[in-house]
DNA sequence: CAGTGAGCGAGCTTCCGCTTGACTT
């Protein structure tokens, strides 16, 4: 009979570690947290020191009951949460609700391996009070600042919509990139590029050169007339090799991948939403039917931050790079790699458990996005620990007159880690460059000037918006997705084949969150709240004084909010067909939607309107905004269902309504 | 890639961060 219990967050780590230490042990999982602050209140105290009460998640108790039947009759009872600030408040709150007769000891693992587990078990320690106290002010700040920026909202914009100390950052970041592309100004310039052949030897290949510079500086060509009369003074100079010079260049591996990388390069080279690269990737930790083998996790834990790689795991890509590739691919000693400085580094880098199952191999029992993800996650790690690639990186500056042109090509020496990630979308190709020699003529084939345009950044993807998330500390691996999915829920924002266009709704809300509330929409705002949180684990700062700091001016801010802020109210040039009075847009479940602004004496109300033209023949409807079972947006007909035509995308842009702050009316 | 749908509205909504299951007897 077992007589100690070891508690972790994840049942899949419970299943492993279970084995590993045997039937002296029971290892049972908790689902992450166990209790919460409850979801129909604030749940914070604030005239009591903002006393947070914390209740059993309603989710959990079976869990929690279970957890105390288990604990009954046991010595000892490990908990051996995530070592984190989160996994540290589960644990005290488990420790709470078992009751206190059973001796409780801390155990604390980064890597779930023989060596590190067993490690562990021989130096428990204690629940660090200290982290738990962070842990508290982090959820009650961001209880604060979500439960009474959102009643704000609903009262001034609409019913239903939502404010958090991470969403409306993320939502900050969208909104203004937008308005840099609207206030984008386009600058025309021109480019002259040459085509040019060595008058020696048999090849008939070219390569071409790039006007860099005129009299040695950098040239700049705003116009077709300038680029026209350069071109004719070019061609009658002489095109002569003024300077060359070779480099070697390394190219190193890239870091196995962290949740934040993994989303990026599967939306980059897959096309995955954050989404459903997390839903794939969940279903290849939690393990997967092979066949006799019988359910296997193929990958470590997927929500994580850390690049480091058990010491094991290290030994075995060794063993098979070696193996696979041969040793000229293995470098002397390990590759190491460093973590984000804000990492918590409770867990390793994502990669594959073992070596053993090739995603070729395995193909049959994967679905077609795990295999594809799992054979990313494969490549990654594996190149993680190759060589640099090496390549030989030849510059070469051409003199036509006062003009100087540049031509480059690069020679790959030796393929090191790109023999196993080679990336699809970046130029390896390798392009003719010929043998050249410094005073050598060459045939001038063709001159083409071209002309081009600044372009303003592009709109965030999936991709860019987690990392831009990561690299300013705001939100967490078990969030990115979760964030996205939430800004598209609540119509803030939708995608445009691929890229996050906001809509008013969103663009309303920043508008009045910045300019209100500018400490919480500062893009550095988590980042200052991190540091305070590391100052009271350290025990050098008390969560009371922390959340005071933060809460006064904000309770002030929200006071003179509540009394300034109109009523957000976007009216249309329409008049409503029963009564008269001016149409607005509303926002319901579904979207936006046309309402009379005589509501609800008045109960008129249709679908958006694009004003586009039905495009059916003798249909003269006209296209409405739609949302699909799945919550997709799409145009339909007016004439619904006499009409059936719907498209995804309208030939002509809508024009948006503009919205107006007006005064409640009586 | 295919191919989407009829109601949003008077008492509710909401945060971030951990983690998966799913409900009747």
């Amino acid at each position: 009979m077992a007589k100690k219990l070891v508690i972790v967050e994840s049942p899949a780590k419970a299943k492993t570690i279970n084995k590993i230490l045997g039937d002296d042990f029971v290892v049972e999982s908790s689902m992450g947290h166990i209790v919460d602050l409850p979801a129909k209140k604030m749940g914070v105290d604030v005239k009591a020191n903002f006393k947070p009460t914390f209740v059993v998640i309603p989710g959990k108790k079976k869990v929690l009951s279970n957890l105390k039947k288990l604990s009954k009759d046991k010595e000892k009872i490990y908990i051996a949460t995530d070592p984190d600030r989160e996994g540290e408040a589960i644990g005290w709150h488990i420790k709470n609700n078992l009751g206190k007769k059973q001796h409780f000891l801390r155990v604390v693992f980064h890597e779930i391996t023989k060596e590190a587990v067993a490690d562990a078990f021989k130096h428990p320690s204690r629940i660090d009070i200290h982290k738990v106290n962070a842990q508290a002010t982090r959820r009650v700040l961001d209880r604060i600042v979500g439960y009474l920026l959102s009643p704000l909202l609903w009262k001034k914009v609409g019913s239903g919509l939502s404010a958090g100390r991470v969403q409306s950052v993320a939502l900050r970041l969208i909104v203004d990139r937008e308005q840099e592309i609207k206030n984008f100004l386009p600058q025309e310039y021109w480019s002259i590029e040459a085509e040019l052949k060595k008058k020696t030897g048999h090849s008939d290949q070219t390569f071409t050169a790039q006007l860099d510079k005129k009299d040695n500086k950098k040239i700049e060509i705003h116009n077709e007339k300038d680029a026209q009369a350069i071109a004719g003074e070019l061609q009658k100079e002489p095109f002569i090799v003024s300077d060359i010079n070779k480099t070697n260049k390394k190219r190193n591996p890239y870091a196995p991948f962290t949740t934040s990388t993994l989303q990026q390069d599967a939306f980059n080279k897959l096309g995955f939403t954050a989404n459903r690269t997390m839903i794939s990737a969940q279903q290849l930790y939690e393990g997967i039917e092979l066949g006799k083998e019988g359910p296997v996790g193929l990958i470590t834990y997927m929500r994580t931050d850390s690049v480091v790689v058990a010491k094991t795991a290290i030994t075995q890509v060794r063993s098979y790079i070696s193996k696979s590739f041969g040793d000229k691919y293995l470098p002397e000693k390990p590759n190491v790699y460093k973590s984000k400085k804000s990492a918590q580094e409770a867990h390793e880098a994502i990669r594959p458990t073992s070596l053993k199952h090739e995603p070729e191999d395995i193909k049959e029992y994967l679905t077609e996005d795990q295999f594809k993800l799992y054979s990313l996650i494969w490549k990654r790690f594996v190149a993680s620990q190759m060589k640099p690639a090496e390549f030989l990186v030849t510059s070469v500056q051409i003199a036509a007159g006062i003009y100087t042109f540049r031509a480059s090509g690069s020679k790959l020496l030796f393929d090191g880690f790109l023999k196993a990630y080679r990336a699809d979308d970046e130029e390896e190709i390798q392009k003719y460059f010929p043998d050249l020699s410094v005073k050598e003529v060459l045939d001038l084939i063709k001159l083409t000037p071209d002309q081009h345009f600044t372009k303003p950044p592009p709109r965030y993807s999936d991709a860019s918006l987690v990392k831009a998330l990561e690299e300013d500390g705001i939100g967490r691996p078990s969030t990115y997705a979760p964030i996205i999915q939430t800004l598209v829920y609540r119509n803030y924002v939708h995608r445009e084949s691929g890229y996050f266009v906001p809509s008013d709704l969103g663009i309303i809300i920043v508008e009045l969150l910045v300019k209100y509330f500018p400490k919480i929409m500062d893009i550095g705002f988590t980042a200052k709240i991190e540091e305070h949180l590391d100052q009271v684990e350290e025990g050098k700062l008390r969560r009371l004084s922390v959340i005071n700091d933060f809460y006064k001016p904000f309770k002030k801010s929200l006071d003179f909010a509540q009394d300034t802020v109109k009523k957000t109210q976007i009216f249309i040039d329409e008049k409503c067909p029963t009564c008269g009075k001016q149409l607005m847009v509303k926002w319901g479940r579904h979207g936006r939607f046309v309402s009379c602004s005589g509501f609800p004496e008045c109960r008129f109300s249709k679908a958006f309107s694009t004003g586009v033209k039905c495009p059916e023949e003798g249909c003269g409807g006209e296209l409405v905004e739609r949302r699909s079972g799945r919550g997709k947006r799409f145009y339909g007909c007016s004439n619904y269902p006499k009409c059936r035509h719907t498209t995804s995308r309208l030939k002509q842009p809508t024009a948006e309504p503009q919205p107006e702050q007006e005064e409640i009316k009586p």
